[in-house]
DNA sequence: CGGAGTTTGTAACATTTGATACATCCCTAA
DNA sequence: TTAGGGATGTATCAAATGTTACAAACTCCG
């Protein structure tokens, strides 16, 4: 029996109380299935026309890149949804290979059915559609901060927008080693370059504190 | 008067006949609106709740960077809508600043009124998720491209992502530099790398035509 | 055929970053 | 208090890429 309670709580049906989910989903064909710990959920490459939402548990989604070798790209735990932003396009398929992490149920909606709860119901529509343009829009922040070139733009840059127009001095919400992997640099040459930064005037590094000194300079190392 | 034909060439409205759009329009609010050459049609930052749609002419799009300095980003010509993926999600404004290339007329539609479109026709919500799920998709693959840390690995990633299964001769739809730009590196770089691939006896590189002589090799370059 | 403009190949040098190693600081638990 | 582990600062050297400059090849016209 679908937990309805829960199901209310998952991104795409937010909103929407769990007594009138019920009567939406008696209008649709649905499945739950269990996979065993390990168990192979979807495989890369795999057309992707299903919605699956996780119910119980959590799935990992693993990359292989050429050699064959697979490294985990994230955890999804219950009620989120997988591939959302897979399920409509020129490429539906799957990216990655997803494998469940424990004893899971998904929840599997075909995509003509999911459709038609899209148009059914607005909010389920409105939930989607904010689900996968905040994908594309964190995607797009992503490669904007990934086309910075040096070491010193992607701080500068960090810092500005962490800066805001607040006071001066920022905290770093993560550890050195969490921001150089960010950054898509290693933790030395990212310390490096923030000492550098301290030693010329324009910020004042004390571990995990910044002081922001000079945020004309910090500007014009962004022109590029 | 609105030009039904032109809009029904639209992405959002592609698939249904001029005559059903004019149906449909009918029963939505919208407006149609005219800007001069040069006229500012958007404001960076500005709150996006309406969808706009380049009916006649071409706007372009503007990103300032931290010092004011603006750079073009792309054009948008009839019929194509404007920043769609920026209409739903958590920050629904605009990332760039949309500028007149000429005179133009948009279709500009409010949220709520493009919802009522959405549910109503299943051809304009099929081709919507799949608009912005194409672009989340495209995202997603320009992040895994740029995540490859060197110019060989580009290259390699490229030259294989290219040639397929099919034979080994590929034609570069690019020139040199184009390459190069998409690639986020600098020219003379690019030809570098790829002259010590050909020296190394992985390639065979003839100005734009290049043939892989070594596959084996080239997928051990992605290894990392 | 010939010359101008564009694209491509190459070289020398400067800069940036990665890799590795180690010292120092901070926090916590015994 | 103190030992130990993790996070952070710094140094050194190697590797990769950028910068600049120029030569060679190709293309397009006249």
């Amino acid at each position: 029996m679908l937990d309805f309670e829960l199901l209310a709580k998952s991104p795409v049906f937010m909103g929407i109380s769990a007594e009138r989910l019920f009567e939406i989903m008696q209008q649709v064909h649905y499945q739950v299935k269990g996979f065993q710990k390990n168990e192979l959920v979807v495989h890369a490459g795999d057309e992707c026309n299903r919605l699956f939402i996780v119910l119980e548990g959590s799935v990992k989604g693993e990359m292989a890149d050429y050699t064959g070798k697979t490294i985990k790209i994230e955890d999804i735990e219950a009620p989120r949804p997988l591939a959302a932003a897979f399920l409509f396009g020129k490429n539906n398929r799957f990216p990655v290979t997803v494998i469940a992490n424990e004893q899971v149920s998904l929840l599997s909606i075909s995509k003509p059915e999911f459709l038609k709860l899209l148009q059914q119901d607005s909010r389920i529509l409105t939930n989607y559609l904010n689900s996968i343009s905040s994908r594309a829009q964190f995607l797009s922040q992503r490669i904007k901060f990934l086309s910075f070139k040096t070491i010193r733009q992607k701080i500068a840059h960090y810092l500005l927008d962490l800066a805001g127009d607040r006071l001066a001095v920022v905290e770093l919400p993560l550890s050195q080693a969490q921001l150089a992997e960010f950054f898509g640099v290693t933790r030395p040459s990212l310390a490096r370059a923030m000492g550098e930064l301290d030693h010329e005037g324009l910020i004042e590094v004390q571990r995990r504190s910044v002081r922001i000194l000079d945020k004309q300079k910090m500007n014009e190392l962004l022109k590029g």
